[in-house]
DNA sequence: AGAGTAACCGAACGATCGGTCGGGACAAGG
DNA sequence: CCTTGTCCCGACCGATCGTTCGGTTACTCT
């Protein structure tokens, strides 16, 4: 078992803090001594455990990355009609940004200044993409109505469950996200479900 | 008639150029010099004809927000049963932000920095509340259904049109954004109405 | 021609940026 | 005791930040 005291940084608790910093003030908006201040040691001290502010950055992005296309591997989206895959890629994706808010919400917030940004805004953009050949598939097969472009469907899609990182709040409910999951999942496919 | 040739920086031409460049870069990413080499004139140049870069800002976003809190006014938004008053206030927004485009971009991407992005922050939430008004009313006329809840589903509304500023270009579209705001309607509307 | 002014410029300001450096405190292992 | 390595620090680096200043064009009005 790992012990539970934890009295010096890692890499990644410092992450943690880096990152809701990064959230609060924006990524250009933060300087080495605002994480300072709020990770309680000094600006040199955190190059001890990162080699700079950009790989706080990497690693934040990354495991938004990761837990997004995590999702696609999940039997969930891999098996079945494509409606019911594309209802399973949404759920799960309320669940990921829900469990990991602050690393998606910087990931869903890069503007491509660096060579690492624009890595993960290419990431992005691939996840993107299977999600609409998902529900592309599900207008050939008849189960979503075609007279709203699928890549306009898409992007609204998107839009709904992105917005959560403006407003979700952990601690406001509960933390799973189950009941925005089923709301979004209402909202979503009430209206795009050819009618029954 | 104002004189078509325009040679030299008005405070507004040059809005223009800088709106732009902060919503390439972000605000906190845009230098006085990344706005120098795009508006062609030296740093120093630029204060001849604003106050700084915060101006800028201020400028742009008061801008969006006026177009924004303009819908409220208009008598389809005043007038009839609720939800049509919330459909047109919808379609008007799909409208202002495709009109008005990178100021509304600007206005949503705010993090609270300083005074007039808190400033900013505020009224947007003001515009938010009395949209969430206007929803709720339409559950109590009945017209709604009650079974997701109403700031969540204005929330997801909101998300929805605000994604536009993601990925809508009026260069590859009609300018007017009414097909874009059809499908906004029929999406969320269809989902949200109670099955006819 | 001369005065006034709008538009612009290069140089420089103090402050802050991300990052580096040499070293101190302290616990573990011999 | 002494070494080794982890964790942290204050001081400092060159670069860049937003902004200011003194001055130069170039056009308008009289």
């Amino acid at each position: 078992m790992t012990t539970a005291k934890r009295d010096t940084y890692t890499p990644e608790t410092l992450l943690a803090v880096a990152v809701q910093v990064f959230n609060e003030r924006g990524y250009d908006g933060t300087s080495m001594e605002h994480l300072s201040k709020a990770a309680g040691i000094s600006k040199s001290s955190i190059y001890h455990h990162v080699a700079g502010k950009e790989e706080l950055l990497r690693r934040a992005v990354s495991r938004a990355i990761d837990g997004l296309f995590g999702i696609l591997d999940e039997p969930g989206a891999r098996e079945g009609r494509a409606v019911d895959r594309l209802e399973h890629v949404t759920r799960r994706m309320v669940g990921v940004l829900t469990s990991e808010l602050p690393y998606v919400t910087l990931l869903l917030r890069v503007r491509g200044n660096t060579e690492t940004e624009r890595w993960a805004m290419e990431r992005r953009r691939d996840f993107d993409h299977r999600v609409a050949d998902l529900l592309k598939s599900a207008i050939a097969e008849g189960d979503l109505r075609g007279d709203v472009e699928a890549r306009l469907a898409t992007r609204l899609l998107f839009g709904m469950i992105n917005s959560l990182v403006e407003w979700f709040r952990p601690e406001a409910r509960g933390a799973d996200g189950a009941e925005i999951a089923d709301a979004v999942v209402q909202l979503a496919f009430r209206g795009l479900r050819v009618e029954d």
